[in-house]
DNA sequence: CCAAATTGTTTTAAGCCTAAAATGTTTCCT
DNA sequence: AGGAAACATTTTAGGCTTAAAACAATTTGG
């Protein structure tokens, strides 16, 4: 539709491409360029917001998500809660909050009525820490989104939503 | 401007946003959810594709990547355009191409003007595997970013592009 | 009630990833 | 020429990550 692809894909021209969409070989270049970018922008600004982190706290990028999901649950969370927020693996949740509660910025203890569950929090010192370290994080990613408009945002907020229903809706289609 | 906070930030109500916007504790909070989405996005795409490289063909998405680099390549590349090209470290890049050289994927070889360079390209086998898996991986993203028009398309690429030089632009202020 | 299935977590094995220090090579400068 | 700076890569030490298997506790359906 619009960029020139090399010379690669060997089918001839195509003399009616409306009425044989279904049997040519079809040119997805333009999603995959799409989504090269999208993993070059997040790529690029989570490379910033760990170095940054390193930096300034000496903390790594998933102790602060980590951190981050509890501070919105004052109450607590279990594991496989955070380890659903986070889209991560189990047992990547397991070790993350094994070196926190060793450093001391989370509380962990089996719940009452269900003793299969772990349930996690903050302690104060974690929490202080947090809320210091939120609050120059926020300032790195408006810097590091200084250039685009409200409309801008609001634009990317909308199809980024798009987006992510699409590829929720493709990746449910493959697990059914 | 937009989203409602809640009551956190100690302020008063504003008279004048225009001129004192220099002292008010500035909002970010669309900014930053702009960039939880984003990874949200990534991050998603990002699991599946794992995945399905791994149910299919049984080969790792670092390993996919560094392919991808080198099938545009013919001529090969030397490691630090390669840590380059992928934005991950340069050590990370030699251990990823001692596998690959490992499983007969790569080849590499001293360069003969400058002894401290390693150029490696894709075997003869590491291109006819990566084509194999490339023409089924564009399906995958095809099938991912269904949901898009390609007006969709055309306006994320414009807006990531936009937000990628946004990046760039302040990662550089921080550098210098 | 009790076996089977389910759920929550941990363990294991392997690989990925980074920052920083170390190594070897080339270039630059006087 | 010869030492300093720059460059390309590797090594090191530590942490992150995953999938799959193992374990433990609870729920479910006969």
């Amino acid at each position: 539709m619009s960029a020139p692809l090399p010379a690669v894909s060997g089918c001839t021209e195509m003399l009616d491409s409306e009425t044989k969409a279904a049997e040519t070989p079809e040119d997805h270049a333009e999603e995959l360029r799409l989504w090269l970018r999208l993993l070059t922008c997040t790529t690029l600004v989570e490379g910033e917001v760990r170095g940054r982190l390193r930096q300034r706290f000496d903390v790594t990028l998933p102790r602060f998500d980590l951190m981050a999901q509890l501070d919105k649950a004052p109450d607590g969370m279990t594991l496989s809660d955070v380890s659903k927020r986070m889209m991560v693996s189990n047992g990547n949740v397991t070790g993350l909050v094994e070196r926190l509660v060793e450093s001391g910025h989370l509380d962990r203890r089996t719940s009452e009525t269900d003793r299969r569950v772990q349930v996690i929090r903050l302690t104060k010192l974690g929490r202080a820490e947090f809320r210091r370290m939120a609050a120059e994080h926020e300032t790195w990613i408006a810097d590091l989104f200084a250039d685009l408009t409200p409309k801008d945002v609001r634009e990317l907020m909308r199809l980024l939503a798009k987006t992510k229903a699409s590829a929720q809706k493709s990746a449910a289609r493959r697990r059914s």
